[in-house]
DNA sequence: CTGTTAGCGCTTTCAA
DNA sequence: TTGAAAGCGCTAACAG
């Protein structure tokens, strides 16, 4: 109860000196680098444990000059959750990079394959670590292989490039968002048995697919009166899924829930007020367009991944990967957030 | 889209450089330091905005010798969500501290206001600021405003004390936390008119109170069905907890839902299980204890907030307060988080 | 293999 | 009112 405080933390000199070594020689052992006796090691390492040393990584990036360069490439399109990521990307670069990270920003179209594996490869040229969106297709995947073999790390953000060399994925497990997804709409849905409607960008984007599969094979377990029947495409722009979205809903009986897999949601509410048809809807992130959709209550919940968040961690990958440093997978698992109209973030 | 690579930013030796002045009056001006005249000011002001000068936290922090001893206060027991945040506290010391906070992690009787009040009093005497879980109580906030008085900050964490001097209050609406907690339970439990038991842990700590009332409110705007019968006082105890629910569950009919506001979940589920009640039931906090609850089913979701941003967000508040910095009350917002098995954190 | 020295960008005396 | 200089804790040449 009456423990004081705690004294101020040793600093490498107070190693070195308790070793009877140089600062130099207590860097060295610190940081792993070598040309220094075992013995020595040995002194330096316990000098370490007896004082409780940790490194002051603030001053330890203010001392180190090198800095790097390296590109972000996000999809083209008018997805204000893609534009929100660009910003936070900037400003993670800033803050996480600790100032010694140089990051250029680019777009690249996302439905077309080539365009982004050559985006890529140009970014590999340029910068010394690549940050993507990525997209499962084996034009992208050679592309990041062949910078992954240079040497150059890569990591996908928000959407993986399974089974590529990539350093790291940056972002939420979709196959569980499609379960969570799956235990709303199977909560929220009228009882009794009913069709469901599902939109998302396309069947090409693995985050999108992981999040249908998640979803099937949740509803299946557990709300196995309700079936998925239509899959509709929209390419994450709010004009195409709402006439997808109404074609189908046009032709067939009314879904008693829907799950916005991908972006657009504006579209997909046009079409279904249009109809009139009254289901239980989710969606994914949170944005400008779908905020006033939650809260008017034409969404009933909405699925998402914070861009800060993940934008900071991008950030903080690539520089370990650059540095030699270490993460803590633990820390950078992005969480799935559940929002409904009563705790949505001011 | 062949935007280049932005330039390294300018240090302060630029900024004086460019307004032809010292490093030192360069600082002087930055930081809002007395002592330059009005023309030297405009030109440093003139180069910081022509060369878009950022202050480099780091480097400030680094070369700033000051450091501060601050003391923080949780409540005693065995309450596994205040343990994750003591040492949370111990955590976001060294880190948004910048090792310049030295904190002391201390333990007071939460259901016992004098106590608390004069382990608040022990702390502004010993430190230049304080963090404490606040409790609504006259003798709480007088040693509150005591504290404030003599210019120490004082910062609630999860629970405020409404109408005190305390600096910033850190934590969720517990208000709108309550509102979730009934959206959920309005969807989760049966169809039909129900009655709902309420387990909290006292009605004297405000965020519990908070949240009943939120619950209350949104329960009768939008599932006038359900309506709160039984409210508990449970002391945030798991044995406590599982008897008081006990001797309700034995006099009347079976609750349709449940809302443990508080903690000591697991008693609560254990006297649900004695009597063979099946509601829905939903619970705060995430922890070795709700876990597996929510993953066995006995509970239906957690309404959770996160120990580390909440720990984080304290230390830099205290921070700001104790070096004249700002705080951005947007990013200092906690979020309330609901989790469902398909979302939980590995 | 080890030590000395000059900074990183900023704050802080101390003197002018 | 201003400036020169030392130094925060660490890293990175360069010697020895």
């Amino acid at each position: 109860m009456s423990e004081t405080f705690s004294p101020v933390l040793p600093t490498l000199r107070d190693v070195a000196r308790h070793a009877e070594v140089s600062l130099a020689t207590a860097d060295r052992v610190v940081n792993r680098r070598p040309g220094v006796r075992p013995a020595t090691i040995k002194r330096v390492e316990a000098a370490v444990r007896a004082l409780g040393f940790e490194r002051h990584a603030g001053a330890a990036a203010l001392a180190r000059r090198e800095s790097f360069r390296a590109v972000a490439l996000l999809p083209l399109g008018t997805n204000p959750f893609i534009e929100r990521l660009a910003d936070e990307l900037v400003a993670a670069a800033r803050l996480e990079g600790l100032r010694r990270l140089d990051l250029a920003v680019r777009r690249a179209e996302r439905f077309d394959p080539e365009s982004l594996a050559s985006a890529i490869r140009a970014a590999a040229a340029e910068g010394r670590g690549v940050i993507a969106v990525g997209l499962d297709d084996p034009a992208v995947l050679a592309a990041i292989d062949a910078a992954a073999e240079a040497g150059l790390p890569v990591v996908t953000l928000v959407s993986d490039v399974p089974g590529s060399g990539r350093r790291h994925y940056v972002g939420i497990d979709n196959r569980a968002a499609g379960r969570v997804a799956a235990s709303l709409l199977g909560r929220f849905a009228k009882a009794g048995p009913g069709e469901v409607l599902v939109l998302l960008g396309s069947l090409s984007l693995s985050d999108h697919r992981d999040r249908l599969d998640g979803f099937r094979e949740a509803l299946g377990e557990r709300f196995p009166d309700l079936a998925v029947r239509w899959i509709v495409e929209g390419h994450d722009d709010a004009e195409r899924a709402e006439a997808a979205v109404a074609a189908v809903l046009r032709t067939g009986p009314a879904p008693a829930a829907v799950y916005s897999a991908g972006a657009g949601a504006s579209g997909l509410v046009a079409a279904l007020a249009a109809t009139g048809v009254e289901a239980a809807v989710v969606a994914h992130e949170l944005t400008c367009e779908t905020r006033p959709l939650l809260l008017s209550g034409a969404l009933d919940a909405l699925i998402v991944q914070d861009p800060g968040h993940e934008a900071r961690s991008a950030v903080r990958v690539l520089m370990a990967a650059l540095t030699g440093g270490a993460v803590s997978e633990d820390q950078e698992r992005i969480r799935i957030e559940i929002l409904l109209p009563d705790n949505l973030p001011k």
